[in-house]
DNA sequence: CTTGACCTAAACATAG
DNA sequence: CCTATGTTTAGGTCAA
């Protein structure tokens, strides 16, 4: 059983712009080799337009925020709640970090929907989040909705029942879709290392399987990109 | 045309 | 045994 703790590639093939670099795969970043990127501002920067952070923004979610060193998931911060994930950072040098939330307006187009109900956990720390008209799907990925769904619980973690429920909620859509949009979020956190999955206290025992969270590495950027998201997203995904 | 990212479906294993 | 949960693989679409 591991506890989590994390810690950067000791010798990063990029050197760092500033200090301390994040391995992303994502395509819109700079890539160095080994799939590593630097991270010239910040570890975000936002698709339609390679809009990334501010200088002095980013300097303060970098210093302000666990990305700097990134030792342990934000579920676990100060709480030494083992681990199941064998994860380690450079395992986010793959395709599963949520550095793709920023991709093809996954989180997109947020400013530019109705917004139906405040969520109130995520209001003290992410503007108004709208939400798609109730019969069409919503224009989220999985992994935004998980990160939504974790986001907006009072523990910050959740077993995946309670990401279903959420997710039925908030977005109407999928209290009428078929079964399968469960097994893909069943999917994408099994997928991606960004969550990170808790054994569940056996004293609390209620429900079945673990609960999940979010991993501190990328939280604090992730709702920097909430809160900075772009009116609205020139080549949305059709499809979604 | 290739590549990367995401969605969807499905098979399988495990636990309650 | 059934159901829920978790992992893994494969195929498809789309944008860059």
């Amino acid at each position: 059983m591991e506890n989590c703790s994390h810690t950067l590639p000791p010798s990063s093939p990029c050197p760092p712009t500033f200090e301390g670099s994040i391995p992303f795969s994502s395509s819109p970043l700079q890539t160095c080799s080994g799939g590593h990127v630097s991270l010239p501002l910040s570890p975000i920067s936002f698709p339609p337009s390679p809009t990334s952070l501010s200088p002095a923004t980013a300097e303060s979610i970098h210093s302000s925020s666990p990305l700097s060193h990134c030792t342990a998931s934000y579920c676990l911060e100060g709480q030494n709640i083992p681990c199941l994930s064998p994860a380690n950072i450079s395992d986010q040098d793959d395709l599963t970090c949520l550095n793709w939330l920023h991709q093809r307006g996954n989180l997109l187009p947020l400013k530019s929907l109705h917004k139906m109900t405040p969520l109130p956990q995520l209001e003290s720390s992410v503007p108004i989040r709208p939400l798609p008209p109730a019969s069409s799907k919503p224009p989220y990925s999985f992994g935004s909705l998980i990160f939504m769904a974790i986001e907006d619980s009072s523990e910050r973690r959740l077993p995946v029942k309670d990401i279903y429920d959420w997710i039925v909620n908030n977005f109407p859509y999928y209290q009428t879709a078929s079964g399968g949009w469960r097994n893909s979020v069943r999917h994408n956190l099994s997928l991606s290392k960004s969550f990170r999955r808790i054994q569940r206290d056996k004293s609390q025992s209620v429900g079945k399987g673990s609960l999940w969270c979010v991993c501190s590495e990328y939280r604090p950027a992730l709702l920097e990109i909430l809160s900075l998201m772009p009116s609205s997203s020139p080549h949305p995904h059709p499809k979604y």
